[in-house]
DNA sequence: CAGGATATTGACATTCATTTTCATTATGGA
DNA sequence: TCCATAATGAAAATGAATGTCAATATCCTG
């Protein structure tokens, strides 16, 4: 018994509410990228999108992942790559990084009781928080031992 | 009575003990950016220095600029913007930021009882933290009523 | 349901922060 | 002092992301 995904209706009222079209472009990409597994570029969407709709250009997928930002169901992340990563689904958007200045790896963990702050900061705020990233830098066991530090990637494998 | 400045100190172990050489450069870039303010951008680091010293070339400020951040002296922010900014001080490295994703306006925080969380995490980790960052998103009092989302400004004024 | 104002699209060009390259120079241990 | 090796800087390259603009699609209005 699974429950019916709320988010191409999101993506639809947001784009009705804000007085957009809705198209067959944005319909795909939405469709696509809440499909898609976390940490996603743009490129790679684009390609999975090309298989389907060949038509449908870079830039419009650009122009739609700022779209379901600004809808609340895209979440973008900055890593320590040249690009960034966008996330469609908001389990993904609750888990943390930790990240080693020296080498520059990555590692994920999830914190109960950070929520609740979270919930607190949300009240005391303006704000209306839909979610949250917390990236935590220092030192791995790896590097804790002095020696050459490694350079940093530039891109993933 | 002031407590004298460790950073210098710290960077100069840094490099000796990963095999790097001390340099004029290094030392005077790092010296400028200790002396600088929070949310400083390589390119503006560059400028200041250019004015005591005209040879020091942009490219060595962005590696050295890295090897701050190796060896924990630096935290690189990435906001909104096309650029990455850096903090030398670690008391700026404490406050937060709720990130607004329809206008895309930042405004920053602080909370006391975060921080005992974040120790907790640095402890159950193998990592030793440092520093650590908080980005809080969603929709800011003035985005709440519903309308024309603005665009998200590539560059500050 | 047709017309039309307006939003959207996509190919191309552009921007611009950051990184590579590579020949020259400087560092620091033997 | 010598010299292997690291560091520098100028120029060129990289590459993600955005602006431009003519052609097209959407959907509100009558």
């Amino acid at each position: 018994m699974t429950t019916p995904d709320s988010r191409p209706r999101r993506f639809a009222e947001f784009l009705a509410q804000s007085g957009l079209k809705s198209t067959r472009q944005r319909e795909r990409i939405a469709r696509t990228f809440f499909a898609a597994g976390a940490h996603l570029s743009a490129e790679e969407l684009h390609r999975q999108i090309r298989r389907k709709d060949p038509g449908i250009g870079l830039v419009t997928v650009y122009r739609t992942l700022r779209l379901l930002r600004q809808a609340g169901l895209a979440l973008e992340q900055q890593f320590g790559d040249a690009y960034a990563r966008f996330d469609p689904n908001p389990v993904d958007w609750t888990h943390h990084h930790l990240i080693c200045t020296r080498c520059g790896r990555i590692r994920e963990f999830r914190d109960a009781d950070l929520h609740a702050l979270f919930r607190k900061v949300a009240q005391t705020s303006g704000f209306t928080v839909t979610e949250h990233k917390l990236e935590l830098y220092g030192v791995c066991r790896a590097c804790a031992r002095p020696e050459r530090p490694q350079a940093r990637r530039r891109r993933p494998a």
